[in-house]
DNA sequence: AATTTCCATAACCAATAAGTTATGTAACGA
DNA sequence: TCGTTACATAACTTATTGGTTATGGAAATT
């Protein structure tokens, strides 16, 4: 519904180590150390990360002593994921009308159409 | 499947200029033209994004005399898509997991787990 | 009180992104 | 052939991104 909520999501989800980082968090918890472990790259470059799919609304942060645990939001996913699955279904649709199209021109090949486009 | 596939599907989608082209191209083809009229940019701008979609798979361009007109190209949003959907289960049923564990913790209450801080 | 653990923040850097204006180019129409 | 249409490309600017190292700060341990 949102755009910049959208925007915030997919930019956040167009990176691999974040994408993996959701991964992770998929299966439970995890503190910003046991999320930095598994990935060549800093603890602070991770914590980068973690504040991207924090601001996106992907991921919460709770306190467990010295440890900032992180846990998954579903909210945004299943945002992005209706966007998605409305335009894929167009898109889909759309093929298919384009399909029957490319046929019809086959069948009647002699005669090239110039159109603009307004398929119906 | 492809990571590199991923980001670029997922970074094309981060614009929403971008989502507005697809939108529009739901509907049918157009040329860079009709794409560029509706927004308040200049048309290299609109180019620029059009390039970013066919890299990313997204769209694909055809001839019709001066015109390039663009269409759209489901199959990478089936791959963003079934990334999403997938994760998104996992993180549903993790979440109703952590709603059980919640509960649970709720009614074992008497006994605290954490030793942070003394009991009174 | 001092130390250690866990994490965030600051300051910096190189690369990329998103826009601009100006210019080049392919195809059509007169 | 000449101009026009439709688009791409180049060159540039500014902002953002993704990484680094260095430092700071809160909470537990000793």
């Amino acid at each position: 519904m949102n755009s910049a909520r959208l925007d915030a999501t997919f930019a956040a989800l167009a990176d691999p180590t974040r994408r993996a980082i959701l991964a992770r968090l998929a299966l439970g918890e995890a503190s910003v150390g046991e999320l930095t472990e598994p990935f060549a790259m800093s603890q602070p470059a991770i914590s980068k990360h973690l504040k991207v799919l924090e601001l996106a609304g992907l991921i919460s942060r709770g306190r467990d002593a010295q440890r900032r645990p992180c846990r998954i939001e579903a909210a945004p996913l299943a945002d992005a994921n209706a966007w998605l699955e409305e335009y894929r279904q167009l898109w889909e649709t759309r093929f298919a009308n384009l399909d029957a199209l490319l046929e019809e021109l086959k069948a009647a090949e002699k005669k090239p159409v110039r159109r603009k486009s307004r398929p119906s």
